[in-house]
DNA sequence: AGAAAAAACTGTAACGATTACGCAAATCAG
DNA sequence: CTGATTTGCGTAATCGTTACAGTTTTTTCT
């Protein structure tokens, strides 16, 4: 069994009888060290497969080279996020390529203030990014009080403080995809919204009401919901509005689930997906939730949460190295791409 | 800004007029410390708010007090598991609970070995929990190399030698969800089962075809597919096989998403499920996914994933502290549960 | 009372890196 | 050819803790 320990500093030093410093210089890339024994270092430290103890490192530099993620679960529901996987695959490919470790905290979400003030004080993490914004969010007040750099992945819209965020424009996302459907003639068009307590949600209606209020259409509130994002929920609202008196002839859904649900509850009362209801969806490009193999099935605003996770993960590292820098923010168009979902408003 | 250095061991020891060794042992609860001067210490440590640093206890002892989980993107297909984000919320709250951190890595599937390799040089963890076994599955030799405690969740059937493991009784799930449609009289029944170079999907037909041979059925390949558990595929499985001349009336399915993709093929025919088809799906009760809020919406074998992952985790904290005893097993059975997705077969 | 044993505490090295500082040898300026 | 500068490397301190080995004080026993 292949228990030996890991090469260390000083047993390489020795090996190259060279002093500890010396070789830590060369393989830091310090200047003050010759090419030639630069390379024979190098050569050596791969030929022994020597990599720097991390605990070593982070004692005596004082930084963590990790970053942390904490991920609130509601403590009630108990429901994760959906995105999250895919969010972390964005960023953990950053966090490799730079060296830094991804630390993860699940923690209830009445207890994630302590989760970061835990964090801090081991001085486990160098940064931590934020999920699932709330449109009151109390923990960028808290992080900032800390004094952890930080990136959120939304903003809140009750905050005014300055912090460095990544965010989709939701806002205008909802807003194309409500004109387009006006555009194709509907009037009747429905709003299957997330939870309006997470402010991608707030923001997302406004962009909905703007875009009718654009063409002098009152939101109707029997056409409107907001409820977690899954297939059954998707599919009661849908179900619900489409047996009303004066039902939508389109819908714009939340995420990728909450409009298969919208689509079997169409398809459940006969209508066809595209002739007689359209559907948009807003789409994250979740690896396990594809809209479709080439041709897209729904209509959607499409943003990839691995993209956001990758952009919002050189942002903090980029924070961590000069801490000094302003807020750094970043905002993500949408693209709207067609699939078989929309079609003209049928005629009555 | 709270930017103050925090209090550490010498200082402490400093006010108390004792030396860091006595304060050590006193607050880590070694017996050669006199009760008043220890109670004496406890209360100074709370007061000047004293945490102990983690790099230097990692560093002393030698312990990383992490647990690392890889997790392999198929650099094609860049699918990530689904059942990820629960497995890792179940086993978080087992790491918090016991003060270890949970490190994650997400790597393309073919530099996972370098990963394992480089996270037992680096030190950086105490163990690790290996995902997505497939059938003859590389890493559980690779590890047992490396002398890293390891738990893989699920098998792999095609290694000899022993390791430790938590997995669910597939072939028993889809062997018993087989027969209760045998039991009300279906004899057409499918298989919608996800990739079978993942090790759980052969023991899941293992299980179906077991069933059928009990009642001296023979397996139609028309009527078993294998593919990704998505919702599409599901679909597309599930559409191909009701328009053959002999269609099922019943389906086994893999997964909530496959399930939910019969489901659509078998009402896109005008059927009505659970009176003309019957559907049981295998249920991970992914936080995300739920089988319908009170009444569950599919028949299911359930088995959730969260536990899973609590069980891993408790599992290899346990190897982490022992070492010596041998490899641990833990086989969890699902429930078989009653939805409304399933009826006696129709009569011909 | 005196020796042995137990209790209570202290000092010194690790742990494995980084890094401030020091010092020769080599190079350069004049 | 001498003094100053640069180059290249080594010594030792440091990070905050625990491990190990002493040392002193107190208790116990005969």
């Amino acid at each position: 069994m292949g228990t030996q320990t890991p090469m260390n500093l000083k047993e390489l030093a020795q090996k190259l009888n060279l002093s500890p410093t010396t070789v830590s210089r060369a393989l830091n890339g310090y200047p003050e060290v010759n090419d030639v024994t630069r390379e024979r270092i190098v050569a050596a430290a791969k030929r022994y497969n020597y990599r720097p103890n991390t605990r070593a490192i982070r004692l005596a530099t004082g930084r963590a080279m990790a970053v942390g993620h904490v991920f609130p679960v509601a403590t009630k529901s108990e429901i994760m996020n959906p995105i999250f996987a895919d969010f972390i695959a964005g960023a953990g490919e950053i966090y490799a390529a730079n060296g830094y470790d991804m630390l993860l905290s699940v923690v209830a979400d009445d207890a994630e203030a302590a989760a970061y003030r835990d964090l801090k004080s081991r001085g486990a993490v160098d940064g931590v990014i934020v999920h699932a914004v709330r449109t009151y969010d109390p923990r960028i007040a808290s992080l900032q009080d800390l004094g952890l750099p930080f990136v959120t992945h939304g903003r809140a819209t009750g905050i005014e403080t300055d912090y460095s965020w990544v965010d989709v424009n939701n806002r205008r996302a909802f807003l194309r995809a409500t004109e387009f459907l006006l555009d194709l003639g509907h009037s009747r068009i429905a709003l299957v919204n997330g939870k309006e307590d997470m402010d991608f949600a707030i923001r997302r209606r406004t962009g909905y009401v703007d875009a009718l209020a654009g063409r002098e259409i009152a939101p109707d509130p029997a056409l409107m919901t907001s409820d977690e994002m899954t297939e059954l929920s998707g599919y009661r609202a849908a179900k619900r509005m489409l047996s009303l008196e004066n039902p939508p002839t389109a819908f714009v859904a939340a995420s990728m689930l909450s409009g298969m649900g919208v689509r079997r509850a169409i398809e459940g009362q006969g209508l066809k997906l595209g002739r007689d209801v359209s559907v948009i969806i807003f789409d994250d490009e979740l690896s396990y939730l594809r809209n479709g193999d080439d041709v897209p099935i729904f209509t959607a605003t499409r943003s990839s949460v691995r993209d956001a996770g990758r952009i919002a993960a050189e942002m903090l590292l980029a924070l961590i190295a000069d801490p000094t820098q302003g807020p750094l923010h970043r905002l993500l168009e949408a693209d709207l791409i067609l699939g078989q979902s929309t079609g003209p408003a049928p005629r009555k």
